[in-house]
DNA sequence: AGAATAGTGTCTCTAAGACAGTATGAT
DNA sequence: ATCATACTGTCTTAGAGACACTATTCT
């Protein structure tokens, strides 16, 4: 095989599908490009990300993390490669690659205000599997699969505890699990499921409101979600 | 943003890894590579793949059925992308980045005899996670992580029908399962379950053997794996 | 007392696991 | 008849779904 050349490299970058839910409806973080003509898709939406830069990332994900911190002042709990995409006409700069991650962070806390261009970042609601803007590049396709991949992970994993505070109620939780698979659980069914796992920890605590208090919980284990049995589960 | 320049692009590459079962084992498809003293890791297994060719390749999935079809002969049924691995050290030549993607090729039926390093070419049993062989690059790394994504997708898919030649028994179809799992399954239970989705249609046939024949089946749609039932699915 | 929300009791239903039993071919 | 393998019957168990019921706070 013949040495590389630097033609044949494709531009490389990475972007972020970053969820939160707020008011019932879950979000997701999206930036607006700049308004220079020499740049596609000016002034259009866009997931969070941009090109990995050689001298300052170690790896790709390090170069996530860089991204999301610069728009986000957040560090994601929990980062997970959704796949990449790569073609010679999702840019018209060129054939690019783009690594992309998927991190839930909590409701309400964050403040977006960080970066120079942080103006231009905001949550949009997610209506069914796309937002209602069109968005620049494949950047609709690719958020279509990062929410088709939420989706199916959280229906056996504890993923959604990383859409809360430290310290939540079941009720809480369940909402969160709600508010992103699109629809409703059975009460009882998801408390025993909760609490066969190691999953939580109660905290010596109520949260007290305008009824009866419920106890809080924390994660047991605030690294890496939890996954739950499924078919075909192994004998013990 | 500045223009990007040549400089900032890191070396680009697809890597496959090519399942198939021979001999009771799950194998895996591995290519030594050249013993050429410039290129890294002379003669040392590694996993197929090779650089994106940016005049020849439309995206990533074609570059990966390229050199699928360059090393094996063959097309595969269903590939599926693992995920991408990106450092600064994974390649001595610099920064790089390779898209993985996974297939299943039916037992036997392959002629690994086609491309010009053929000889060079063969299949490995997997041992646990891993081949006994130490890979180039970080390929002991994705080809682990590639057969943690086989073994979990296979628990809750029709994946490992693409194991076998297009008519098969439901016998044959449960030992292809249990190979790849690593462990035996209930009779009972796996047939109750393949029959109760609309995966299988029986062919008008038998297959004979040293006794009772058995009812040969084949996939009623030959392109994508199904899903099964899984834990918090939905209402119907 | 009544509203509101937390949390439980319990029945049904489905599918997996276990495993013994029956069916049908070759020799 | 015996062996080998295909295929089924049926009991047990675990967990989801449904849903009514009780518990604890507030006003």
């Amino acid at each position: 095989m013949s040495p590389i050349a630097v033609f044949d490299r494709p531009l490389t970058s990475v972007d972020l599908t970053i969820f939160s839910v707020a008011r019932e409806t879950l979000q997701v973080l999206l930036v607006r490009r700049s308004g220079a003509p020499e740049e596609p898709f000016p002034e259009v939406w866009a997931l969070p990300g941009g090109f990995v830069d050689l001298r300052q990332d170690a790896d790709l994900e390090h170069c996530a993390l860089r991204k999301l911190r610069e728009k986000t002042g957040v560090v994601a709990p929990d980062l997970e490669k959704v796949g990449s995409w790569g073609s010679a006409v999702r840019d018209p700069r060129g054939w690019s690659v783009t690594t992309v991650y998927l991190a839930l962070i909590a409701a309400g806390g964050t403040a977006l205000a960080a970066g120079g261009n942080a103006a231009d970042a905001r949550w949009w609601p997610i209506e069914g599997s796309r937002v209602r803007e069109r968005l620049a590049f494949d950047h609709g396709e690719i958020l279509k699969a990062a929410i088709a991949r939420l989706r199916n992970k959280v229906e056996y994993t504890s993923l959604p505890a990383f859409l809360l505070t430290p310290e939540f109620t079941l009720t809480e939780l369940q909402q969160m699990y709600e508010v992103v698979l699109g629809r409703t659980l059975e009460k009882k069914a998801f408390r025993t499921r909760m609490l066969a796992t190691d999953l939580l920890e109660e905290v010596p605590r109520m949260k007290e409101g305008r009824s009866r208090p419920a106890q809080l919980y924390r994660l047991a284990n605030r690294r890496r979600p939890v996954f739950f049995a499924r078919t075909f589960s192994p004998r013990d």
